[in-house]
Formats: structure tokens, sequence, C-alpha cells
RNA sequence: UCCUAAGUAGCUCAGCUGGUUAGAGCAUCUGACUGUUAAUCAGAGGGUCCCUGGUUCGAGUCCAGGCUUGGGAGCCA
């Protein structure tokens, strides 16, 4: 017999039809009742045994964890927890799990506990929930571009250029460690390398993106990104996703209203196709907070919180508003900040950030126009103001609760401008010839950004340890499974 | 990398100013019960108290160094 899906018969009313499930045990209880979760839904199906005609050493073997395939009816349930149940005419061991040593218990673990064994952690309900969604965001991510008529491209994630100055990189290399080639000065001879040249894995695919955007017009990119920086935060990753569109034809304005409408298309999405996801993970996180003093809870459940982000405009103000805010605030002028603001120039702490979207404007910021010197060389600059201060078209976009979650500008399509400010920048403009070549021919302005899929996973999701919504999470000290 | 807290049974945790044989709940095992919802009841087994060194008559407890983990910061997505 062809087997059920769990998912498809949760919501039946076809009873007495004869079925076919196969999963795992969550829980045998009363010897006679056994939960089954076959990963179609967070949700089991319980199943009845006849314990009393049934060998009592197939019954042993019904422990957490174990594989099972059942065959019964499908009647109404008696009981009250659940509509449908199966009663079992045969029940089948598919594969074992020794009760004794299998770790994950009928009750609630610890996310510390579960990211050591995170190769059984799938089995769990939240973990089913968080990569339902992860999987759902991914698919609304594709489909959004794909309306519109981007192209996905997929970028190199080897990278021979180490000019795209996001961060320390990982090494690409066949070298044996042992006898590394030496130029006469002692340097490293690359020449003997793979590539034949030092190589590295990606940072960014923005400088790669930005070439197909000046064909096609609008491309994205949607792949693992590396970055070799002792990050111990529970907002970064060495090894993350990252969407990253590209626009020709666009300016700065249009690249805030494309990454709103992102944004909000896939929270949209999200809420539309796990509803049962989201309202497990949200109840789950009220349980949580409740072990939390009062004033460090969240004002919003989860489901509230993200119908909240979809009703509202982003708020968008420039550093420099968002700096006079800041200086003006309580806790600057009480000294609260750890770090005080006095001149305009200093970069934005995280605390600031936290400041403005979750005090005092209570919603997603997009901060734009900050100054030149704190960014990246390719951003678009703008005119010096009546006081000369030099800002670039940059903009980030603030999420409660996460910082950063996407980070952008129009791109610099002046070729004297953007080669003066890499020479100011130490950039070698020569190794980035084929780059260039993107102003040198036919230039015209553009614009884009990269979105933290894991950041975008742990906002909709409500999880708080980005080590959560990635399957195996790799950070400094562990590369685990 | 910096600041900070922690590490005791499979899991979650208690263990006071250093003092006999280190505890609890859940899990596991044995038995009972049988429409349960993290089933219930009774009993049993289960420990490198993170590691190394030191102080002391005596260290889970105090000191030094190290390791690991959580939280915060920086870097950023």
């Amino acid at each position: 017999m062809k087997r059920t899906k769990i998912k498809d018969i949760l919501n039946t009313t076809d009873f007495g039809q004869e079925i076919n499930i196969q999963g795992w045990v969550r829980t045998f209880r009363n010897n006679q009742f056994i939960a089954i979760n076959d990963g179609s839904s967070i949700n089991n199906v319980q199943v009845v045994v006849d314990f009393l005609n049934t060998d009592d050493a197939l019954l042993k073997r019904v422990t957490t964890g174990a594989a099972v395939s059942v065959t019964g009816t499908l009647v109404e349930s008696l009981g009250k927890g659940q509509r449908v149940e199966l009663k079992v005419k045969t029940l089948e061991i598919l594969g074992d799990s020794d009760p004794e040593k299998y770790p994950l218990q009928p009750k609630k673990h610890s996310l510390e506990f579960l990211r050591e064994i995170a190769h059984l952690r799938f089995r769990t309900t939240t973990f089913n929930a968080v990569f339902k969604i992860r999987h759902a965001l991914a698919f609304a991510i594709h489909k959004f571009f794909n309306d519109k008529g981007f192209v996905y491209m997929h970028t190199p994630i080897i990278t021979g250029s180490d000019a795209e100055g996001a961060g320390e990189m990982f090494r690409v290399s066949t070298i044996d460690f042992d006898k590394v080639p030496r130029n006469d000065d002692g340097t490293v001879n690359y020449k003997e390398d793979f590539f034949g040249k030092s190589t590295n894995l990606t940072v960014s695919g923005q400088l790669e993106g930005e070439l197909a955007a000046m064909a096609f017009g609008e491309i994205y990119t949607f792949g693992p990104t590396f970055r070799a920086e002792n990050s111990n935060t529970t907002r970064h990753l060495a090894e993350f996703w990252m969407i990253e569109p590209e626009m020709a034809f666009c300016n700065l304005q249009d690249n805030m209203d494309m990454a709103e409408e992102l944004l909000k298309y896939v929270v949209r999405y999200a809420l539309d196709h796990c509803g049962d996801e989201l309202e497990f993970l949200s109840t789950r996180l009220l349980e949580e907070e409740k072990q939390k003093p009062a004033n460090d809870r969240s004002e919003l459940d989860l489901v509230t919180k993200l119908n909240f982000c979809l009703d509202n405009d982003f708020v968008r103000i420039t550093y420099t508003e968002a700096i006079e805010i800041l200086k003006n605030s309580k806790p600057n002028q009480k000294k609260q900040f750890k770090y005080l603001i006095d001149e305009w120039g200093a970069d934005l702490q995280s605390e600031h950030e936290r400041f403005l979207v979750e005090k005092h404007f209570k919603k997603p910021v997009i901060l734009t126009d900050y100054p030149a010197d704190i960014k990246s060389f390719y951003m678009r600059q703008n005119e010096p103001d009546e006081t000369g201060r030099r800002t670039v078209a940059a903009m980030d976009i603030l999420f409660p609760g996460i910082g950063e979650i996407v980070g952008g500008s129009q791109r610099e399509e002046r070729l004297d401008k953007l080669e003066q400010r890499m020479y100011e920048m130490h950039i070698p403009v020569e190794e980035m010839s084929w780059f260039l070549d993107t102003r040198r021919f036919g230039s015209a302005p553009h614009a884009g950004f990269g979105l933290g899929f894991e950041r975008l996973v742990l906002f909709v999701t409500g999880m708080t340890n980005i080590r959560d919504v990635i399957a195996f999470p790799r950070t400094p000290n562990n590369a685990e499974f």
C-alpha cells in the first residue's frame, strides 16, 4: 500500500478508509497511543494499538525515535487532543531506536543542547517549524524575483579578487602546508597553486552581479558566502547565505523600494503558507519569555509582529537626521549609551541602531546617506552638502532584534569618481580592470543590496540565535557535522 | 578578539561560611495500571562534580592556569 502523508490526513473527514503511514515515534503513551511524525507536518498523528492482542516483544520496540510503518483504519478520535487517529491493523518497526542511547526525550530540550546534536534536532517540532519556514522564505525569494523578470545568477564561490572589501577571507589552496613553494624573497609562490594565483572563498557576489546587471538589467544572486571573521555573536556565521539583487537604471530610492517590497512579500508568503509553524513558534516564544523579567519581554507576539511589519511603511531617514535624533535622545543626554553621540561622522553602534528601531520609531528603519569615510569604495558619492560633508548613497535596513538585515547602495557609475575613490582607499585598480569596464563601456546608474538570509529567517521565526536557523552552523571553532 | 556568567547523573538544575556515603525532577530499567496527551503509581540502577596544578587534616565548594559553552561588545549580512 502506498504511504499517505500525515499532513494529508489530519484534516480529513473521510473516516473508515484503510491507509498506511510511515514516520518516527515521538512518544508512546499508556502502552497503546503512539504519536507519530513523518515530517510532512509539525503535528503528529495518534496511532492506537490493541496492546492486548499485540506481541509484547514488538511493543517493546516502539520507542522514541524508532521508525515505524503502520497500516490501519482512519477513525474519528475518542480522545480529546486530536480529531483523527489511526486504529492499527499491522505495525512494523522499520528502524529501532535504543532508548538508553537516543538523546531526544519527549520533553523540552534547551537549544544549546540541541545544537550539540544538530544531526538529530530536525526531529523536534521547533526545528521542523524553523526549517519549513526557511524553505518557504527561500522559495518566496525566488518567486518574487522570477515574477519580476530578474535573472538568477550563480556567481563564483571561489574568487581570485581580494578587493571585495567585506572582511577576512578563507583561503582556497591545494598547496601542501609541509612543502610550501617559495619565491626567492621567501614569499609564497602562488603560481604553483591550483589556480596559478591566490584564491579565496567569496565574501560577496556583488561585483560579478554588477557585471551581469549591466547586460540583463535586473539580476539577483542567492548563494553561500564566507567570512573568516572571529565573530562570536548570535547574528554572525562564517558560512551564511545571502541574496544580492543588482538593478541597472535604478537609483537609491528605487533600491529602497525594492528591498522593502521584497521583505514584505516574503513575510507575507510565510504568514500565508506557514500558519501552523508560525503559530507554534509564537506560542513557544511566549512560554520562553515568561522566564524573563517583564521589561525584557517583547511587546508583540510573533505573528502580530510580522503583521505589524507588513502594515507599516519602513521609516526612511538619513544618517544626518539619525545623528540629530540620537544626540537629543534621553540615553545620550543621560549618558546611558556606552558610546555617546557627539559628532557627525561617527559610525553608529548597535546600541544606537537598537534605540532608533526598538525605542524611538518602533518599526523597521532605513538609514541612508552615510558619511563616505565609513562606507565601501563602490558606493555612489553624493554632492557634498553646504558644510562640505561627504556622503554616499548607501542604505541599511535595520530590523528590531536583528539589527542590519539589508545593506545596499546606489553604485558609483562615474569612472573618474570611482577610480579616485579606489586610489584613496588603496584598492588595486589595475587588478579590478574587468570591474571598471562596466564604467568604461555604457556605464549607467545602478543599485543593489545584500540581504542576509539567516537574519531574515531569524526575524520571521522569532528565534534569537542565528546558529538555530541554519542546519549545520559554521562559526569560529565549530565545523561539526 | 574584548567584557561577563556558567560547567555537578542521559537532560534540566539544587548543593549555605570548606566537614561523614553528592541530591531532586524528567529520562532509562523492572513491576502495576490501561482512552492517554511530556500518561499515572511503586521500586531500582545511574557521577572523572570540565581539565591540570596548588592551599588545607580535609576541596564539588577556596586559589592559579587552561578548555568549553551561553550572553553582551567589535567586525558585518
